[in-house]
Order: structure tokens, then sequence, then C-alpha cells
RNA sequence: GGGCCUGUAGCCUAGCCUGGAUAGGGCGACAGCCUUCUAAGCUGUAGAUCGCAAGUUCAAAUCUUGCCAGGCCCGCCA
């Protein structure tokens, strides 16, 4: 039952006003202070009175069979919804959905695809990059839950100049996946000595786009590496693709060429000076300094967004629903720009997630520069440090628990911040355990499978009127706002709110775990049926909620 | 020069879209709690002119404008 729609049609026939009630009604700071409130400010004005009047006039009318009572305070009325029914409602609403609770459906017979990822085949990915992959994983995951069909992409940008300068470093040799980094520092750091060498990493470019079969391979084979490489590191955490989309394809199936074509036919497409061919987007103001968007070199090789603009038609025509893509915010102007191209087209952008960079504390992580770390140390380090920790408690250590315990801080790390804030990587806190972390709403989830072990078999039913306490009904409260909560972050791409959301969850359950007995002895069996399946329900609830955002819940640790 | 994002206690962060009741958390500090379901936990204390200044409003962390600071971007990188 949706206690806000019954208040607003009950405020609205008791009180005779033609107003919408739904929009004012609010959750009030306390739950001492009841389950709803209406603030009454909004309708002084119109029946010129003072609105704590209102309130009093107002809630003295009030009745429901669910409502236990409406009382004024100040200009608000505060209501309280009895507790068997609210607390019936979700309970029972957890325990036959399980872990489908909190999903909308939202999305069910729609298909979505979505773009993340898509780091640069050049080395083993920095966590700045990771945060790509963990927040477009999360993302995948809720919308798969709210019920779209979604098909995972990554478009393996094997074209340009950052690979051909790791073709020319690589020379003959094949090399190993780990060599990749130091390869691209030392020819960045060789090009930079002996700037001539430029020419040698433009004519493999211009080698590869004319087709030229060795150098094709050399690309290919190189690439392959870094992607197999790339790819096992990300199936570690649990984030899979259904389709690598290679963008030097691109090339060879003449798409880049057919979309210039395309371009051309908007009359927007003319030759500079230099003879590069740029496109006119004057029409849609964008803050550059010159509205062209440059698509190709002067010898017509072509550039990265004509290859783009060719790849996102391609997706549009694929996405038959959502069709979203997770860029760094460093991407944002460009991809409006590549916006203003496919308006051109006549297609359908797809919608853009960004998030800000992850930065060391003195300054930006720069792959070319090899001033970064590593998302595979990072694991590592988090690997060793949760068996650390499992040996410290238990003596020793299993390693699908520490991985599960380590990937979870690794994760929940990144993904607790808002995208669009930067984060500075500092090892200390991204290793912690304790706190806002990961471990700590995988330990709250140990526990409550711990008291559900050793209770044995659970109850079907019970009396939730048994549940007196505060921290019960705090609980029950945050356990019916999940569906709320996945839904705000899936409709707004932003994992952090349902990670926080699993916070409140897991510090409610850590309260009333202190303050709650269930298995004691002095704990009537009714009472302890009622408390056990709001056990049940935090655990499903938790476990639901660390699996959207690719977080394994241990059942011990 | 222009545009976008961010600014909340010593440090990190939620809330800002959709303005309302004492601005939530965490780390660190200090004081407590394991003979009772896992102390990776819980309770309490101290710590905030919500960057600064104006404006709108009965009411501003939240909306508007200006300024300051940090991040990112603005033609042949991708």
């Amino acid at each position: 039952m949706d206690y806000k729609e019954e208040i607003a049609k009950l405020a609205k026939k008791t009180s005779g006003l033609n107003i919408d009630f739904l929009q004012m009604i609010e959750i009030p700071p306390d739950s001492s202070m009841g389950d709803y409130a209406i603030p009454c400010f909004p309708l002084a004005k119109q029946l010129k009175k003072a609105p704590q009047q209102i309130a009093d006039d107002i809630a003295a009318k009030l009745k429901a069979i669910w409502l236990d009572k409406a009382e004024a305070k100040g200009p608000y009325i505060n209501l309280f919804i009895k507790k068997s029914c609210l607390f019936e409602d979700v309970i029972s609403e957890i325990q036959n959905k399980k872990d489908k609770y909190g999903s909308s459906q939202e999305g069910k017979g729609k298909k979505a695809l979505i773009e993340h990822t898509s780091i640069n085949p050049n080395a083993s990915p920095h966590v700045g990059r990771a945060r790509n992959a963990l927040i477009g994983d999360a993302i995948v995951r809720l919308m798969r839950f709210q019920g779209y069909k979604t098909d995972v992409h990554y478009f393996v940008n094997d074209v340009g100049k950052q690979i051909a300068m790791l073709v020319l470093g690589a020379g003959t040799k094949k090399p190993a996946f780990d060599s990749l980094l130091k390869l691209y520092v030392d020819i960045n750091n060789k090009i930079k000595a002996k700037p001539e060498l430029e020419k040698d990493v433009f004519e493999l470019l211009n080698k590869l786009e004319n087709g030229d079969k060795s150098v094709r391979k050399r690309f290919r084979a190189i690439v392959e590496t870094c992607i197999k490489g790339q790819a096992k590191i990300f199936a570690e955490l649990g984030i899979k693709y259904d389709s690598f989309d290679y963008e030097s394809d691109y090339l060879w199936n003449n798409k880049a060429k057919q979309s210039l074509e395309l371009l051309n036919k908007t009359g927007k497409l003319s030759e500079d000076e230099e003879g590069r061919l740029v496109l006119n987007q004057e029409e849609y103001n964008l803050p550059l300094k010159a509205p062209f968007l440059v698509l190709t070199r002067a010898d017509k090789t072509s550039l990265y967004p004509l290859r783009d603009i060719a790849y996102t038609m391609d997706k549009a025509k694929l996405a038959k629903g959502a069709n979203v893509i997770v860029l760094g915010e460093d991407q944002k102007l460009y991809f409006q720009q590549l916006a203003a191209a496919m308006d051109l087209l006549g297609f359908k952008a797809p919608v853009p997630v960004h998030y800000s960079f992850v930065l060391l504390s003195d300054g930006r992580m720069s792959t070319r520069q090899g001033s970064v770390i590593l998302l595979e140390d990072f694991m590592q380090e988090a690997v060793e440090k949760a068996k650390h920790e499992i040996k410290k408690r238990h003596g020793k250590a299993d390693e699908k628990t520490a991985k599960d315990i380590a990937y979870g801080a690794v994760k929940y790390a990144v993904l607790k911040v808002s995208n669009e804030k930067n984060v500075t990587f500092d090892w200390d806190s991204a290793l912690s355990f304790e706190g806002e972390t990961g471990p700590y709403i995988q330990y709250t989830y140990a526990r409550a499978r711990s008291i559900l072990r050793k209770a044995g078999k659970a109850p079907v039913k019970a009396d939730y009127c048994l549940l007196m306490d505060e921290s019960e009904k705090k609980l029950v409260s945050l356990l019916g706002a999940f569906p709320e909560a996945v839904n705000a972050s899936a409709s707004h791409f932003r994992p952090s709110t349902l990670a926080k959301y699993l916070l409140d969850l897991s510090q409610a359950f850590n309260e009333f775990y202190h303050s709650c007995q269930c298995l004691s002895e002095n704990v009537e069996p009714k009472l302890r049926d009622a408390r056990l399946l709001l056990v049940s329900s935090a655990s499903i609830v938790i476990k639901t909620g660390l699996f959207l955002l690719g977080i394994n819940a241990p059942e011990r640790m």
C-alpha cells in the first residue's frame, strides 16, 4: 500500500481543498515525529490563516483505518501509520518477492544498450579508469534489475596515435600485458626527446588506415594482448561485456567513410585551409573557440570523432530502448559535439553519464607518465589485507571470502562517491574495512545470516505489533524505502545513491542488533518469530543491494 | 577569454534536481561497552558562520546573480 497516496487522498477529502497534497508530503526528520508529515505553510496564503491553525484544524479531522493518529505539531501535521499495517506491508512483501523486492519492473519488455569502460588499449587499467567500469557495471545491474534487457558494449579504441606509438615501441617483439605500461611510458619519453619519431607514428597510422596487412596485424596483436589483459582483470571483479566493438573495424568496413558522405549531405562539411575535413556546428552554440569538429587530418586519414560518429550511429540503430554511455568529465564538451553531429544526421545521441577523475595527492593520474595506481595493484593490496584481517579473527583465511571482502572494499570505495565529485586516492582510506565501507555492509549481512543459521527453521508469519523498539521501527522503515532508493539510483544513473542507502540500512541493522536479541531465552517465541522475519528481510535487502553494486555478500566473515 | 562540475567540522562525505521542523554519516580525538545472536560492531562527548556577498521567499545548504578557490574542457590526442 502506498501511504503517501492514501494520505494525499485523505487530506484532500477531509480538508475539502483542491490541492495536490502528494507533492507536499514528506518524511519527518525523526521517527518519533511520525511516519509522514504535511507541512501547512503553502496553505496559509490560500486559506488566509496561520499554518499552525490550519494544521490543527485538519489534523483533528483526519481519520482512516490504517491511521493510528494525526497530530499537529506547529505548522506540521504529523501522521502515524498503524504499526501492524506498516510492518506487515513491508516485511511480507520482502518475504514474498525475495531477491526481486525493490524492482519497479519499469524496464520490463524494454531493451537497453550501455557502453562503458572503453579504455585505451595501451596498458593495464588504473583506478581512475576503473571508475568508469565500476559505475558502468552498477548501472547495468540496476537496469537489469528494473527489467531492462541490457547489452553491454566496450568500444576498443585500437586506432590512433597512442596505439601507433605502442606498436612503434614494440617493434617486432610481442610484449606481454604486464610490460605494456613500461613500454608505453618509454616510447612516450623517447618521442618527447626525439620529435622526428612522430613521422614514423603517422606513417604507421596511414598504412593501417590504407589496409597494409602486416601493419594491421601488428596493431591487432598488441591490442588483443591488451584487451585480454584488461578483460581478465574486470572479469575478476565480476564485470562482463556482451560485445567488444573494434574501432578499426570502422575503417575496414568503410563505415567511417560512409558517415563522412552522410555528413557531406547535410551541407555542413567543408575542407579547411589546411585540407582537413571539418563539420560546422555553429548552430548548436557550443562553448568552443571555433565551432568546428575536425574529422580528418590533411591526408584525409580519419580522426577519432569521425570513427566515433560511425560507431555511435551503429549503436543508435541497435539500441531499441535506453542508450547510455559512461564517459569521463574530460569528454563532456566533446560529447556535446558528438551529440550535435548525431542530431545533424537525424539520430538520437545516447544519454551520457559523466564522472570526475580520481586524483593522486600530487596531481592527476597519467598513463603516459606512468603516474598511476593500477587497479590490479589496488585489488592485490586489498586481498592481502583481507586475508590478514580474516586470519586475525579465524586463524586461517579462505581465498574466496578474502576476495569478496577485498573487492567489496575496492568497489564500495569508488561507488560511494557521487559521480561528479573528484576522488583523491589515498591508500589508507581506500583500504579501510571499517566505517563507511563495503566490508562494514558485508559484515552486517554476515551477522544477519549467522542469526538465521542459528535459529534453524524460519517462521512463516508473525505478529509485527510485537516489534516495539525504536530500532526495529527504523529498520522496517528503511527496508520499506529500498524500492525508492533503487529507483532513484537507477533513474539518475547514480550508484552512490544506492551505496548510501545500504550504509544507512546497515547502520540501522547494527543498532537493532545491539538493542534487540532474537535468540536469547528471555525473548518470547512470538517476538522471536517477528524479529527473525525482520532479520531475514534485512538480509535479503542487503544482499540484493550489494549485488546491484557488484559486491558479493559472504555468509560468514 | 569562454563553458561545465565541485566547495558542507582537522580530514572525507550525504542532503541540492523537487526550498520547510534540531544540516545526516564516516575517519581521526576523547570517554565507555565483549560470561548473551560475529567488537570488521555499538553508545556517548567535543568539533559546522553549509566558500564569500547580495537577491527571491513566510522559509535558502537547497533557487537566482556576482565574486573567490579546486577539477575538467575549448582544431589535426582519443
